[in-house]
DNA sequence: TATAATAGCGCAAACGTTTGTGCGCATTTG
DNA sequence: CAAATGCGCACAAACGTTTGCGCTATTATA
């Protein structure tokens, strides 16, 4: 059986189309629609199990109360966590959330944001895979509500939550400083990516901030996954001179990295130090719970929802805005003191 | 400016919008339309950046090519594992996900499904929270294709793929008694839900097996989260007989309970043993690797996805079909081995 | 040369809504 | 008692597609 549409409770009432459509709108008294009609409508209604069909609401009202959400990897907790929270707000809102995975692929981005513009929905919120940016640009010009997290292009003018990655990895390293580490590795995600090049800059200035010279054989990585830290990290620890401590830029990289460590039968932080970018799930159950900059997940996901809603509700169109959030450092048990007169290459007892 | 459609192409190219839509549609063969007016019209449409109206089409082929997807909580890597490869799957055969989390509330999941139902998806993917089904009965008897996972109704004749909880519970509680535990506590999820139920039945089943008595204050548990696992292990841990091992019946219940026993000052397996339904994550980087009865959570998304889309292409409705996928046992070394002969409430060394 | 066939395309209805405008009727007003 | 007012609702167009049917030229057949 087909679903009941206006035209079924019309007929079934005695009533025109248009009536019916007021009353569900609840514009029963801007059109003076006698109270009886109305009880009779809401009750054939219910009766029907009327429910809009929001395809047909959707092509004329041209908006759909669905929002577009793209990120690289949904099965990663970070985004996974972001995911939750965009939903729950967007829902709490009255909007529906259409989720795609671009698997870091950069064509797959551009055939999911094409296919959401295509599907109408009112706007989106992209973390894009951030080594292109062409075809977000049409969308900013021909004014359809964008939120960008993440990894964020300064070239283009468009609404933005990041967080703070050049103070995070700054942080992150001016504590291994702090604790006596000089020779420390840095596994970064995706070159010339926002986000890695900030990292990066976080890197490279907290040490000559303290006129450590830096080593670029000590900048390693190439992605973000977990493979990647996997390799770097396994011929990182076959050097000569092994660093005191990894710096790895997101928790997949530290996973990998872990896992290297350990099949090397070394232990952290006897062996060496870690620090982490992104907060690593269950961090406190691991065999040595992971010192690390954790970036508000759940915020990220609500603020984005709410300034791509403000946008949408918005009769004209809104300047950019660009949100930056703070990274905080969780410390664990991952970085160990180390004696500054020691040789580099040595770590020493905490 | 806005969308450019089928109307702008005809006006711009002096044609009429019937024939730009079958050239679009790929029916040129079929209507016979010239090549010289095929290559005109691919050509403007490439011009004026055309993307088909999906609501409109939607509306006239009643058909969207969207399919919903409603879990209790995405940000739990089991649900979020089978929400990627859903929609990395779904994307390949040319369908969209749209996600919604119920946050295991039932009233939200009677929501979802009928905003889902609302914006004309073409089927749906439920993770029922799994205490009431009426909402969803409605849908199968209106031939609405709909595939249920995980917490299935036996009073609903849909298409379902589960796992076997029964035989995985029993596997899991059969390996304790293999190591010689006999006093084992399980902390189950949401009682009264298929899920727990089979789970229990297992570990009731497997006990009686082996003639060891089933002691209710050994029961304990009332929903699948974290702080379910943390309060009943913390008063476990209190009690004078203190059970050797410990059954924990989803991810976020054994992380719970680590905590609990960590915060007590045990350690894991010489002080109590653990056995987990469901694999956690990076477990293998834990203070004690825990061992687990992992679920395929890729295949279970992947299947679902095929099996919803087998439904949705097929002319007339398939008879239900039931998936049921195994589970399989990882072995790490949060169980010790146990003597049989000693007292039933001190752990052994392994 | 008249008729039939075919190639190439347009007309218009339909999908289910929303909404500006207008129509018939009853009631009030002068 | 006629005109004016207001009440309660219906008509119809529009949103952008798809598709059955039919129309007009041109070419083939008799």
């Amino acid at each position: 059986m087909l679903p009941a549409t206006l035209h079924d409770i019309a007929r079934k009432s005695g009533l025109s189309v248009s009536t019916v459509s007021r009353i569900l709108n609840k514009k029963s008294a801007k059109y003076r629609i006698s109270e009886a009609t109305e009880k009779l409508v809401q009750k054939t209604a219910r009766e029907l199990n009327y429910r809009p069909n929001q395809l047909a609401r959707g092509l004329r009202l041209k908006r759909t109360h669905t929002i577009g959400l793209v990120a690289p990897d949904l099965s990663n907790p970070f985004f996974a966590s972001i995911m939750k929270s965009a939903q729950v707000v967007a829902h709490g809102l009255g909007y529906s959330l259409i989720v795609c995975d671009t698997d870091e692929n950069v064509q797959m981005e551009v055939e999911h944001v094409n296919l959401l513009y295509s599907k109408g929905v009112d706007g989106m919120i992209v973390l894009p895979v951030g080594q292109k940016n062409s075809h977000l640009g049409f969308f900013v010009e021909h004014a359809v509500p964008l939120v960008l997290v993440d990894r964020v292009f300064n070239d283009l003018t468009a609404n933005t939550v990041l967080i703070d990655n050049y103070g995070g990895a700054r942080e992150a390293v001016e504590f291994l400083i702090s604790r006596g580490h000089s020779r420390i590795a840095i596994i970064q995600g995706l070159p010339s990516t926002y986000t890695s090049n900030e990292r990066l800059r976080g890197y490279t200035d907290a040490l000559s901030h303290h006129n450590i010279p830096v080593d670029e054989s000590l900048i390693l990585g190439k992605d973000f996954r977990k493979q990647n830290g996997y390799i770097e990290t396994k011929f990182l620890l076959r050097r000569s001179e092994r660093p005191t401590a990894i710096f790895t830029t997101s928790d997949l990289i530290t996973l990998g990295a872990l896992e290297a460590i350990f099949e090397e039968g070394l232990e952290v932080p006897t062996d060496i130090s870690v620090i982490a970018f992104d907060e690593v799930e269950s961090a406190d159950f691991f065999r040595c719970p992971i010192t690390v900059i954790a970036q508000p997940k759940e915020t990220i996901g609500e603020i984005a929802v709410k300034l791509l809603i403000e946008q949408i509700r918005s009769p004209k169109k809104l300047d950019p805005r660009q949100i930056v959030l703070k990274p905080h450092l969780i410390v664990r048990e991952s970085v160990a003191r180390v004696d500054v007169h020691s040789a580099a290459d040595l770590a020493a007892v905490p």
